[in-house]
DNA sequence: TACTTATTGAAATAGACTTGCAATTAAGTG
DNA sequence: CACTTAATTGCAAGTCTATTTCAATAAGTA
């Protein structure tokens, strides 16, 4: 999701949330979830780190997402190619939201659309599981890519 | 999906498609064919490989899975765990179902529901995309993992 | 059977991510 | 502010999945 507001509420997020449970706030953590704030995709961690260009270590990279991760801050995505990306998770829909990734160049665009909330319910309930999510990513052509 | 039919279409299946294309039928791609055909849920390369007892190296584990995934007779997984899963495509669903793995231990269900295609289709016009397919998998906890 | 070349096994390599540990630094306290 | 304590970082080394290289092997064909 592009965001275009103000990247302040994230960083008051990250204090509040790192108050008072031992954690600290740290000059990786606030560039990393700034960085986050800018950009409109998912990205890796070794993007991450080139954007930073050797303001951290990329092994701090990797454990600040995995914290911000486990603060619900940042969401980890899977797009099939061995290589976790992070977005941070909107306001708006709490991160939950789509890929539609290029086959060919690998260019996403971020979905809203999503199916009915009733099939999760649906397929808890027939199977007895709780606390029921989706991952759902769409992969296809895009028209650049297309030969026509 | 539960393979309760016989194999022998898969391994005919493999035959037909290699012949006349500069490929062989070896013993390594066979076993795995037929061991995949006794599994319900996706597995490991890893696991293959056990389960084959030294029959052949690990490395021909993944060569052959790669290979029978471009002859479309197997489908890949990612459940998320940095491991890709395989599974033999059937010939009632085409490979297209997903699944409904327990965060917790891990337990794997096949799930047939499916969303309307509709989306699909409505997303790819959308964006301008072609051959959209999906990858959808749920996750929650199973009903022996429930903390009551 | 002999030939051609796809396939295999073994070791090396690649790439993403994690872990151990000493050095550093955030943040609370006097 | 100085002091103390423990969380955090950087660096090196280690894991784990998967791929590549290349000589040896074996499938398919004449």
């Amino acid at each position: 999701m592009a965001h275009t507001h103000s990247h302040e509420h994230d960083l008051i997020d990250l204090r509040a949330k790192l108050r008072g449970k031992d954690r600290r706030i740290t000059k990786p953590r606030e560039e990393i979830l700034e960085l986050l704030g800018k950009e409109d995709h998912p990205v890796t961690a070794k993007f991450i780190h080139e954007k930073l260009s050797g303001a951290c270590d990329l092994v701090t990279v990797y454990r600040s997402l995995k914290l911000l991760e486990s603060m619900s801050l940042v969401k980890r995505f899977n797009f099939g190619d061995n290589t976790a990306r992070f977005e941070l998770i909107s306001s708006t829909d709490h991160g939950h939201h789509h890929h539609l990734i290029c086959k060919v160049c690998r260019t996403v665009v971020e979905i809203d659309e999503c199916f009915d909330p009733s099939l999760e319910s649906k397929i808890a309930k027939k199977h007895g599981f709780q606390n029921v999510t989706h991952e759902l990513e769409f992969f296809g052509i895009c028209s650049s890519c297309q030969t026509t």
